[in-house]
DNA sequence: CGATCGCTTCGGCGGATCCCGAACCGTCCG
DNA sequence: CGGACGGTTCGGGATCCGCCGAAGCGATCG
């Protein structure tokens, strides 16, 4: 952007947005985004195949002009596509760049298991973390709110049974239970001690693993049988 | 474009794609043939705002990556976008920029006017340029070739009954009667020393007159009695 | 509390781009 | 033929950008 001196308030021109695209480290990330989820600074950086500063210049410069969105959670700083526009555009430049349709995955094979069941950092997300939640939150096991949650007396006792230390959990330093947005669904699903505890007792019976080179968990067929059991959650082909 | 070291014969990146396209310069020359007429270097240098130099560079770029189609006639390069898909891509570019719908104008008052007639240099364009050569050839009074064309004995006296210097113009240096693709009509027209010398005699008459600022002509009311009792040409709102 | 982790800011290097002045070439005109 | 004109090529100069190493900051974890 050799030209654009004072941006200010005005529009955008359709040569900084251009030059926005045009650069192969934000390219890469603006199509890493492009299926809607949030990334983490970290990922796009691995994505965009650059350094870590030099994707906090480029992530901040896309931010700033409204390309994309930043919400902080934690240490961690999830960016999404601003508004599907920004697909769309993005859409328009791959077929003049192939000279034939659009040739990104909107729903790839990876796509999918990411979106059914995947880790988030040390706890559960997609369709299975959100289930989880949700068979929790219906049974009054577990009480979500906006900034923390809280285990119930029965929550507490079924838990436990299922082999959680609730009582030491609660007690740790690290915040017992809270809520974490779900970029591909959009809900919450369970974080905090109680989240990664969870998680790794699911791990540990071995009713869920972890694939090589992604966050995507595998779900293996005792698991289908006792997550049913346990929480009566059946994760078909059309989702939860 | 810093990192496109061997573009060869590759699809061109994302990346690059919009690069071209975020340049303020070329960002101009792009939306200037954004409704699909095809304009010389000269009329891109005055749009883009820079100057010649500079703006044959950014068009061997952006033909060199197929975004543009060059067609040179007699001294004149004519530009316009390679294909529907370049403007689809402007436009998601713009949405983004303006976050707001495409405002360029693909018929505005002005491009209809310049539609109807025109002058192509010293020769008319636009429909009336072409409906008057389309008459001559049906008429059998002039016969249009590819390279050129010729008078036949019925069209000289005709033309020279009409007030133009028939034998005068075909003993000139100039060349005596050529095609000029029309770029609107996608269509021939007549140029060469004769179509200078209708034209010029069109004026003369007062049938019709130069504006300002533009190259769009307009036809008086005793042009519009005359072209009909003359050539038969009745421009309606609908066209030729 | 100290260590780690994820992200960001700062500073400087290397390289590519953009632009124009000058010169060249082919076309068109008198 | 000579001049004018439109377009292109060549060369250099100014600028800016992208990249990473080093360091800072807040959040998390043991």
């Amino acid at each position: 952007m050799t030209y654009f001196s004072g941006m200010s308030a005005t529009a955008p021109s359709i040569a900084e947005v251009a030059a926005l695209v045009g650069n192969p480290a934000r390219a890469n990330m603006l199509t890493a985004l492009l299926d809607g989820r949030a990334l983490t600074a970290g990922e796009l950086a691995h994505a965009a195949g650059v350094s870590p500063q030099t994707t906090s210049g480029h992530l901040a410069k896309l931010a700033e002009a409204r390309l994309l969105l930043l919400s902080k959670q934690g240490r961690h700083a999830y960016y999404r596509l601003a508004s599907p526009l920004i697909g769309r555009m993005l859409e328009g430049i791959m077929a003049v760049a192939a000279d034939g349709p659009p040739r990104y995955r909107p729903r790839s094979r990876g796509d999918e298991a990411l979106r059914t069941a995947r880790t988030c950092y040390d706890h559960l997300a997609g369709r299975l973390g959100v289930a989880l939640a949700d068979t929790l939150s219906a049974r009054g096991q577990v009480e979500m709110g906006e900034d923390g949650g809280e285990v119930t007396e029965d929550g507490a006792a079924f838990l436990t049974d299922f082999g959680l230390p609730i009582t030491d959990l609660r007690n740790g330093r690290r915040t017992f239970c809270r809520p974490c947005l779900d970029w591909s669904e959009r809900r919450p699903h369970l974080a905090g001690a109680l989240g990664a505890a969870l998680t790794d007792r699911l791990f540990t019976l071995g009713w869920i693993m972890r694939q090589r080179d992604t966050r995507a968990v595998l779900i293996s067929a005792k698991g289908r049988a006792g997550l049913k059991a346990a929480f009566g959650i059946e994760l078909g082909a059309d989702g939860a």
